[in-house]
DNA sequence: CTGAAAGCGCTTACAG
DNA sequence: CTGAAAGCGCTTACAG
């Protein structure tokens, strides 16, 4: 088993050429190069299955094509695993290579991981420490940070998606008559950024409506035996509209609210979030907001990459591109509707 | 804003000493350089913002310490959330850099993820073709696969993991009186593989046990309307046991049998898997199969990589290592119980 | 159209 | 204890 390393001289020997040659061949560069040629250097490589050294590319090229993505544990949903991957996938489409990291910048040291990988570009789910930052942009890597203050959410922040899901929650009861809601979530302290985010979300389609109230917020401890503490005493009188931070914690209002007789959706409509499966087997099924990743915001990152880098979309040579990546990321999200795949699921419960 | 890369000569010329030495110094090996030295190396390093250039220190070493992981989409679920970040905490702590991809080997060719980085060994969690197989071969990258064949499933394997879940379903029903069992998965194409082990750890459970009998599985169709399809024709007569494929699917049974009067759990017990927050709000409250991530299969999975790997396992020097990783890695599950982090969480449904 | 040569930034024997 | 030098495998001007 003569299981030498393959390198690009090997694969010269074999086709009867130089290394140049088999460089320029499998760089696509081959314009200059003989049909024949090529083949035989195409061939050749097969045959020995010549994989390049990513270390030596990466080395004499100056660069590579890794998008480093950043991601920890928040909550797990079908939407954020979807999104992973439409982002993935949408990256691949443009020649980019897509890694994700579930422990770097967070539970371990961001330059360890780029003592091992050094990626074109880094996108973080969640924000990047002030001594991560500088050294980031001493190595001239760009950071697209995905989620930024609340404040102001730019218009591709993770932050802005979680405001419209919020947004959206909230414009959909009152839209089906509630006049004084409620924000309800769960005990798990990993989703606050997130929860903050929906919650100025809902706050701010109230602010929209003339006489509709927003009573604050409620916690649902659900790991206490029947998961109903807080709501017992935190839920204010005449509340007739609830946004859950996600379709379990609406589950437990769902649940509550059968054991107390509150009749839903008449004396009180409840929304989720997600659009798990789950929700239409609860009594009443429950109504949510479903985040369609593959044509939504997902693609609005991948445009934002893109433009970061300074390369044009996929699929098309010569645009205008630069600073107004904000008008392109929204065009691409979900046929120019700007809606980022955020939509309203609606069933029994609102 | 003189932005030039720093690279490990101007550390040298900072610090007043020779490239040689600030390499020894930021690989620890510096056992013969004087510690005054060693400080001053460091601090031009920190003040500089030095990081070492990846692609450069990769092709001169001949290798990295990057674990390439390799997972697609299956079925979201806080389990494997949390799986995914045990493994890769488990993993840094042991020197290694974790690196996940969604695409590679699956919905892109795993030869243009590898000319991009070359990890020192791959972990997949779903089966490579056999091209693949034989590149990796080739390149002398180590190949852990997870999801082998249901027939055999290695003690390591994702098969074996899933196998025990469906097994531990079955014995806590037998345990509880069942004695005609039912498996119901969902629609979900995606799953087939997972629900194909863990249909084999219930039949095994059930083959144990000579009054019991497996009428086979029933597929509920969740996405159509009240999601009920194939439940009314598919669930044989005199069944007293579900092991229903996730707690999605349990949902789906406990609606129906709601709405056919069926009593759960006098007339029928319903277990599923994951346990999910959203299970202790069902009405009756979901028993389910919880996989403890943190204690158990991952646990498995970072000595199964050391040991392809020829590494000691973290925390200490010598240890005779090489074959029986299967001992050292059951050791390794849930305190020497070998259980995996499986484990019943018993509520009102069985 | 093809080849010889430089050089990317590091690590690591090897001399001093 | 420290430095000069080789070389990892590739890509890319540059000559032929």
């Amino acid at each position: 088993m003569a299981n030498k390393r393959v390198k690009a001289q090997d694969v010269a020997n074999l086709a009867g050429v130089s290394r140049t040659t088999v460089s320029f061949v499998l760089n696509n560069r081959s314009d200059s190069i003989p049909e024949a040629t090529r083949q035989r250097v195409l061939d050749a490589a097969r045959k020995l299955g010549y994989v390049p050294s990513a270390a030596a590319r990466t080395l004499r090229a100056g660069g590579n094509n890794i998008v480093l993505v950043l991601t920890r544990y928040v909550v797990a949903s079908e939407a954020g695993d979807e999104m992973h991957n439409a982002i993935s996938a949408g990256l691949e489409r443009c020649g980019l290579t897509c890694l994700l990291s579930r422990s770097a910048g967070d539970t371990s040291p961001l330059s360890r991981m780029l003592s091992e990988v050094r990626p074109c570009i880094i996108v973080s789910f969640f924000p990047i420490s002030d001594d991560d930052r500088r050294m980031l942009e001493q190595l001239d890597i760009p950071l697209l940070e995905l989620g930024e203050g609340a404040s102001s959410p730019s218009e591709f922040s993770y932050a802005n998606l979680q405001h419209r899901i919020g947004f959206a929650q909230a414009e959909y009861l009152i839209g089906r008559g509630c006049r004084d809601l409620v924000y309800v979530v769960g005990d798990d302290s990993l989703i606050e950024g997130i929860h903050e985010y929906r919650y100025q979300g809902v706050a701010e389609a109230v602010a929209r409506h003339a006489r509709v109230g927003l009573a604050g917020r409620v916690n649902v401890d659900a790991d206490s035996g029947e998961g109903f503490l807080g709501l017992d005493e935190g839920m204010p009188d005449g509340v007739d509209g609830v946004c859950a931070f996600n379709d379990t914690v609406a589950a437990a209002v769902l649940a509550w609210a059968g054991r107390r007789g509150v009749d839903v959706p008449g004396d009180l409509r409840v929304i989720g979030v997600d659009n798990l499966r789950f929700g239409m087997f609860l009594d009443p099924p429950l109504t949510s907001v479903a985040i369609d990743a593959d044509e939504g915001w997902s693609d609005a990152v991948v445009a934002a990459v893109l433009d970061r880098l300074g390369r044009a979309p996929a699929g098309d040579g010569a645009e205008g591109s630069s600073a107004d990546a904000a008008g392109r990321a929204d065009d691409a999200a979900g046929g120019g509707s700007g809606d980022f795949g955020i939509r309203v699921v609606a069933r029994r419960s609102a």
